[in-house]
RNA sequence: ACGCCGGUAGCUCAGUUGGAUAGAGCAUCGGAUUUCUAAUCCGACGGUCGUGGGUUCGAGUCCCGCCCGGCGUACCA
C-alpha cells in the first residue's frame, strides 16, 4: 500500500515535469484542516529558482495536475501553498484495499510491501559486560536496537542482532581465580554453576583482589592462562560466562529481545590478525597513518585532536601489547563485513561514544575495510536520568539493576490496575482474576517503560519517571494499551470475529469523526516510510498517540458515533471495519517497537 | 582550550531537506457520565523558542558572536 503522501508526491512530481521543473513536490500533512488535508510547498521555493512568481508558478502545477480521483479541489493559498482536499470515496477505497487479517495474525502487514532489494543489516545492541549484571545503562541500547531492528526486519532486511558482551579481559581472570577458590568442585561440574547474584558476586571478588596479594598474583595468573588457552581455566570461565548469559537472557526474555551472542572472545584471533595487518603496514611505511607512539600501535585520522591539540590516535594495541575497544571494533566491522555479509551496520550506543565511532569509521574508510557501498552508522542516543535530572543511581550511589527497574514498573501497573478497577463497580470492568491482572500487569509495565523511553527523541536525555509512564494518561503505553483493548472489547460485546468480517463491505465516512479516524488510519504509510527511512522511533508513538486520541474521539458518546447499535447494519459493519483496521494499526504500530498488546485490561 | 550535544508553556517533552497563527501531555480551572470499559471526551489558561546580530518572500530550524548546562578530548569500555 503507497501512502497518500507518496500518490501526491507522484502526482505533483508529473506535473513539474509537464511544466519543465524539478525538485521535491515537498508535500506534508496539512498543518491546519482549513489548509485540507495535505499541502505542497513547492512552489515557493522553486519560483525563486525559476525567477517566477510563486503563485504564478503554483497555478501552472495545478493546471496541469491530474488529482480528480483523489481530490475534491486544490487551493493556492497564502504565497504559494497548495493545498489539497481529499476525497471521502478515495478515502474509503484506500481503507478497503487494506488486506483482510491473515490466517497468523502476527503476519499482518496491513497491505504494505517490503523493501526491495533488501539488505544485510548488522544491528550492535544491548552488549553488557558479563562480570556483572545488566544494570539501566543496558536499557536503552537494548530497547531502541530491537525496535530498529523490528522495523528493518519488517522492511524485508535480513538483520542481525548481535550482542558484542563483555567476557574478555583482566576482570575475567579475577573472576576465575575467585570461582575456583570458592567452589573447588566447579571444574568438574561447570554447568552446575549457579550464582544468585552476580553484583555481590563480582564485588567480592574484587575485595579480595585489592586486599590479597596471593590473590591478585593467582588472578594475574589466571588472565594469562585463559588467554593461552588452558582447558581447565577455559572450563571455569565459559561456565561463568555461560551463568552471567542466563540472567541477560531471563531479562531479553522478558523484553521479548532475540540476540545473538558474540562476545569479545569471539574476535581474539581476529584482533591479532587485525594487529598483525596494520603492524606490517607500520613497517612497510614507517612515516604513514600508522605508527608506533610511546610503544602503543597507532592509527592517526585527520580532524581529531588531543586536548592540547595536538594528533589524536586510534590506538589499536596498547604499549602493554594488549588490546582495547577500538581493536575489537576494528575486528567485528571486518567480521561483519567478510563473513556476515553486512551491507549496513548500525551501532545502538549512547552519544558520548561518538567520537569513539567517528574514528573507528574513519580508520576502516582509510584501510579500505568498508567501502561506499557498506553503511556505517553510529545510532546515539541520550542518557536516561533519574527524575530529578540527576544521573540514574541508588540512593547509595551504585548502580541501578535493570531486573529491579523492570519489577518496580510491573508493580507499579499493577497498582494502577488495582485502583483504577474499584471493587464496587466490577460493572465498569471486564471480569478479571487475579492471575490475569498479574499477567497483563506484567505487559503493561514492560510496555510503558519500553514506550516511555522510545517516546523520546533518541538524541536527548530523559527523566525517568515511573509515574508518568505508568499513567493512564497522556501519550503513555498504557493509554494506547488501553485503546486497543477497548477495541477488542467492543467486538466481544458485538460478537463479532474480526477475523471474518467481511471486507467487501462498504466503508461509510460521513461524520467527522469516521473521516478524522480513516485519515489517520491511512497515514501509517507515510509515518512507516519516515521511520524506515530516519529510524527515529519517536516519530511512531507520536503517531501511534494521534490515532488513538482519534479512535477515542470517533468512540466518544458525545463526539463520537455509536458502533454496535449503530442505526443501520450497513453503517455497523462500517464502523466495525474502521475499529478493526484501527486495532491492527495500533498492535502492528507497537509490534514494531517490541510493545505487546493486550486483549483487555 | 578545542570538539560534540542540549537550552521551546509552571513541569515533562515534540517540532521531518527553512513554510501559513510554534504543538502535545501533565498540572490548574470549567464542562460532559442512568457508560458500546468516563481508565474517556470537550473547552479555557499558559510562549521575548537562552541571548545579540546575519542570510530571505519567510528562521525554533541555516550562518557568526556571547551566556548557561551536560559529555568527550592516547593506551577503561
Amino acid at each position: 500500500m503507497k501512502s497518500i503522501l507518496t500518490i501526491l508526491s507522484t502526482r505533483v512530481l508529473a506535473s513539474l515535469h509537464a511544466i519543465g521543473a524539478e525538485g521535491d513536490p515537498l508535500i506534508r500533512p496539512s498543518t491546519d484542516d482549513k489548509f485540507g488535508d495535505y499541502q505542497s510547498n513547492c512552489a515557493m521555493g522553486l519560483a525563486k529558482k525559476l525567477g517566477q512568481k510563486p503563485r504564478d508558478l503554483a497555478a501552472r502545477i495545478v493546471e496541469h495536475l491530474d488529482v480528480d480521483d483523489i481530490c475534491d479541489k486544490v487551493e493556492i493559498a497564502g504565497p504559494g501553498f497548495l493545498n489539497f482536499h481529499l476525497k471521502p470515496p478515495f478515502l474509503a477505497k484506500c481503507l478497503q484495499d487494506i488486506p483482510a487479517l491473515p490466517q497468523d495474525a502476527e503476519a499482518d502487514r496491513l497491505g504494505i510491501a517490503p523493501a526491495t532489494p533488501t539488505e544485510t543489516v548488522v544491528v550492535d545492541m544491548s552488549s553488557p559486560n558479563l562480570a556483572k549484571e545488566m544494570h539501566v545503562g543496558h536499557l536503552r541500547s537494548t530497547v531502541i536496537g530491537d525496535a530498529v531492528a523490528r522495523v528493518l526486519e519488517f522492511a524485508g532486511h535480513e538483520v542481525i542482532r548481535e550482542n558484542h558482551v563483555g567476557d574478555w579481559g583482566t576482570q575475567f581472570g579475577m573472576l576465575v581465580a575467585y570461582l575456583r577458590r570458592e567452589n573447588p568442585a566447579i571444574a568438574d561440574h561447570p554447568e552446575s554453576l549457579v550464582i544468585s547474584d552476580l553484583e555481590s558476586f563480582y564485588i567480592a571478588a574484587k575485595k579480595r583482589f585489592d586486599t590479597d596479594e596471593t590473590f591478585k598474583t593467582e588472578s594475574r595468573e589466571t588472565v594469562v592462562a585463559l588467554q593461552q588457552g588452558d582447558p581447565q581455566t577455559r572450563v571455569i570461565w565459559q561456565a561463568f560466562c555461560q551463568e552471567s548469559l542466563r540472567h541477560c537472557h531471563d531479562i531479553y526474555d522478558r523484553l521479548q529481545v532475540k540476540l545473538i551472542d558474540r562476545g569479545e572472545s569471539f574476535y581474539t584471533d581476529k584482533m591479532e590478525s587485525v594487529v598483525a595487518t596494520l603492524d606490517a603496514m607500520r613497517e612497510k611505511d614507517p612515516q604513514g597513518f600508522i605508527r608506533d607512539s610511546d610503544g602503543a600501535l597507532c592509527v592517526f585520522l585527520d580532524g581529531f585532536n588531543t586536548r592540547d591539540g595536538e594528533p589524536l590516535p586510534l590506538i589499536v594495541r596498547k604499549s602493554d601489547g594488549g588490546f582495547n575497544y577500538a581493536t575489537s571494533d576494528l575486528a567485528t566491522i571486518l567480521h561483519r563485513v567478510e563473513s556476515l555479509k553486512a551491507t549496513r551496520i548500525i551501532y545502538v550506543v549512547g552519544i558520548p561514544q561518538k567520537q569513539h565511532f567517528a574514528m573507528v569509521f574513519s580508520a576502516v574508510r582509510k584501510l579500505g575495510w568498508a567501502g561506499p557501498d557498506i553503511s556505517l552508522e553510529h545510532l546515539g542516543f541520550g542518557s536516561m536520568l533519574s527524575k530529578t535530572g540527576q544521573p540514574f543511581k541508588t540512593r547509595v550511589g551504585g548502580t541501578v539493576k535493570l531486573k529491579d527497574l523492570l519489577n518496580e514498573a510491573v508493580a507499579r501497573a499493577r497498582s494502577v490496575l488495582t485502583q483504577t478497577t474499584p471493587e464496587d463497580q466490577p460493572q465498569n470492568r471486564s471480569a478479571m482474576t487475579s492471575d490475569q491482572a498479574d499477567a497483563i500487569a506484567e505487559t503493561i509495565g514492560l510496555a510503558a517503560v519500553k514506550y516511555f523511553d522510545l517516546s523520546h527523541a533518541l538524541s536527548s536525555d530523559y527523566k525517568f519517571d515511573l509515574d508518568m509512564m505508568v499513567s493512564m494518561e497522556g501519550n503513555t503505553a498504557p493509554y494506547m494499551l488501553y485503546a486497543y483493548a477497548r477495541i477488542r472489547s467492543i467486538g466481544r460485546k458485538a460478537d463479532v470475529d474480526w477475523s471474518s468480517l467481511p471486507t467487501d463491505v462498504p466503508i461509510i465516512l460521513e461524520h467527522p469523526t469516521e473521516m478524522a479516524l480513516a485519515k489517520k488510519v491511512l497515514q501509517f504509510a507515510e509515518v512507516y516510510d519516515l521511520l524506515v527511512r530516519d529510524l527515529r522511533l519517536n516519530v511512531l508513538t507520536d503517531y501511534l498517540y494521534e490515532l488513538a486520541k482519534t479512535f477515542s474521539r470517533f468512540y466518544d458518546k458525545k463526539h463520537g458515533v455509536r458502533i454496535i447499535d449503530a442505526p443501520e447494519e450497513s453503517v455497523r459493519l462500517s464502523r466495525l471495519r474502521l475499529c478493526d483496521v484501527t486495532a491492527r494499526t495500533l498492535k502492528l504500530g507497537l509490534h514494531l517497537l517490541g510493545i505487546e498488546t493486550v486483549e483487555q485490561m
